[in-house]
DNA sequence: GACATAAGCTAACGCCCGTAAGTCTAGAAG
DNA sequence: CTTCTAGACTTACGGGCGTTAGCTTATGTC
C-alpha cells in the first residue's frame, strides 16, 4: 500500500524510469478521496490530482480517462479485500465452521470499515457507459473472483466436514450465501445507522450455509 | 401515476390553483430519465427541467433543491413498490407459504423490472450531503417501513401457520430475510448480468424464512 | 558539458451544473 | 374592462468537469 500524499511541496519529480509510481500515487489518493467519507462523485479527475499534488493531464500518462481510474482502484481493493479473508481463514481454528464465520465476518467487516470503498466495489456506479472503449467486459467479470473462490472452498469444508447440509449444487449455495452477506454489507455500507440485531450476520450465516 | 411529458409544444402553463400539477410532472420527468438507463447522475435538476419541458428555476417553486427531486421520487416509488408487494399477496393463494414466495418474488421482480429506481431507493448514492437541511433524518429513516412492514406480516404468518420454525425475535427475523432478498435485488440492479442458478430467490427465501 | 528524453506542467476549450434576480403573462376576481 | 397575482420565463454568474495541445525542466548518458 502507497502512503497517502496529503499535498505537501510542490512534489519532487520522480527519477527516470519510476513514472511509474505515479500511478500507485493516483490510486493512493482516489482511495483517500474516497475513505474522506464524500460519495464517489467527489472523486474526479481533477480532485483526484488536486489530492495527489499533481496537475490534472498529468494523469493522462498513465490511465486512460476517469473510469480506468476507479477501475484500477476497484480492483486494487478486490486484492485487499480477498488478502483480508484469506487472513481470516488462515487466523481461524482449522474446523470449517470456524473459518466460515471468520471469512464471513471478514467480510462484513470489510463494508463496515470501508463503506466508501464497499460501494464503489459492488454498487455499481462507477461502472462506466457501455460506449466506453478502455474498460473491458473481461474486467469487469474477473472482479472479485477469487474472493467468491476462497468462500466456495470453505462453504465446501463444512459439507465435507458434515456440519452443513448442502444441496447439489456447491456453487449455487455459494452464490446465495454470498448474496445474503452483500446484502448486509451493502445496507451497513449505505445507510448512517443499520436497524436490526446486532447478530444478523451470524444469523445469515447459518441459515444460507444450512448449518446444522 | 402522471404520465410521461415528452417535450411537446410550448407548454401549457396550469390554471390558477392547479400550480402543484408541475409537482407531479416534475417527479414524472426524474423518474423517465432514469428509467432511459442512463445512471442515476442523469437526473440533474437542469436535465429533468427539460424532460418536464420547463425553464430550470421553475422547479424551486415546488422543491428546495435537487437532492428533493430524488426523495420525491424515492418516496413515491416506495409506495409503488409497497402497492406491488401488497398486490401479490392480496393475489396469491391465502396460505401464508405462498404468500411469502409471491412476496418476495414481486420483491426481486421490482429490482429486475426497474433497476434504476430499485438503485436510487437503496442505493444510497443520491443521500443528500450531511449539511443539507432541505431533507430531515425522519425522512430518510421513514422510508420503505410500510414495505418491510408486509414482509414481517408474511413470515409471522408462515411461523403461526406451523410451516417455518421463527426464532423468539421475528423482526430480527424478518430483517435477515429481507437483507437476503435485498442483496439479491441490488446486485441485479447493479451487474449487466447476474450470475448463479435461476432459482436462487427461492432458495434464499427458502433458508431465511426457515421453511420446513 | 552537450543533449536526448522521460516526467510533468500551463493554458485553454467547451460543456454542464446549481442557483439568484428580475420579468412577463394568462386567467380569475371585482 | 381593468386589476392582481399565480405560474411560469429569461438572463446571468461563478464554478467544476474531462480533455487536448503544446511547453518546460530535471535526469541520466555519452
Amino acid at each position: 500500500m502507497v502512503t497517502a500524499v496529503t499535498n505537501t511541496e510542490p512534489r519532487r519529480r520522480n527519477r527516470r524510469g519510476e513514472g511509474g509510481k505515479l500511478r500507485d500515487e493516483i490510486i493512493a489518493a482516489a482511495l483517500a478521496l474516497l475513505d474522506e467519507g464524500g460519495d464517489e462523485r467527489a472523486v474526479t479527475l481533477r480532485s483526484v490530482a488536486r489530492k495527489a499534488g499533481i496537475a490534472a493531464p498529468s494523469i493522462y500518462a498513465h490511465f486512460a480517462d476517469q473510469p480506468s481510474i476507479m477501475l484500477a482502484v476497484v480492483q486494487q481493493e478486490m486484492d485487499t479485500l480477498t488478502a483480508a479473508l484469506r487472513e481470516a481463514n488462515d487466523n481461524a481454528d482449522p474446523d470449517a465452521r470456524t473459518r466460515l464465520f471468520a471469512v464471513g465476518n471478514a467480510y462484513l467487516d470489510f463494508a463496515q470499515v470501508h463503506p466508501q470503498r464497499y460501494r464503489i466495489m459492488f454498487g455499481g456506479l462507477w461502472t462506466p457507459s457501455v460506449d466506453d472503449t478502455s474498460i473491458t467486459d473481461a474486467d469487469l467479470d474477473s472482479l472479485g473472483v477469487a474472493a467468491f473462490t476462497l468462500l466456495v472452498e470453505v462453504l465446501g469444508a463444512c459439507i465435507e466436514e458434515g456440519i452443513a447440509h448442502g444441496s447439489d449444487d456447491l456453487y449455487g449455495d455459494a452464490v446465495a450465501l454470498w448474496l445474503g452477506l452483500h446484502g448486509l454489507a451493502h445496507q451497513r455500507a449505505v445507510v448512517r445507522k443499520m436497524p436490526g440485531p446486532a447478530d444478523v450476520g451470524d444469523r445469515l450465516i447459518r441459515a444460507l450455509a444450512h448449518l446444522k
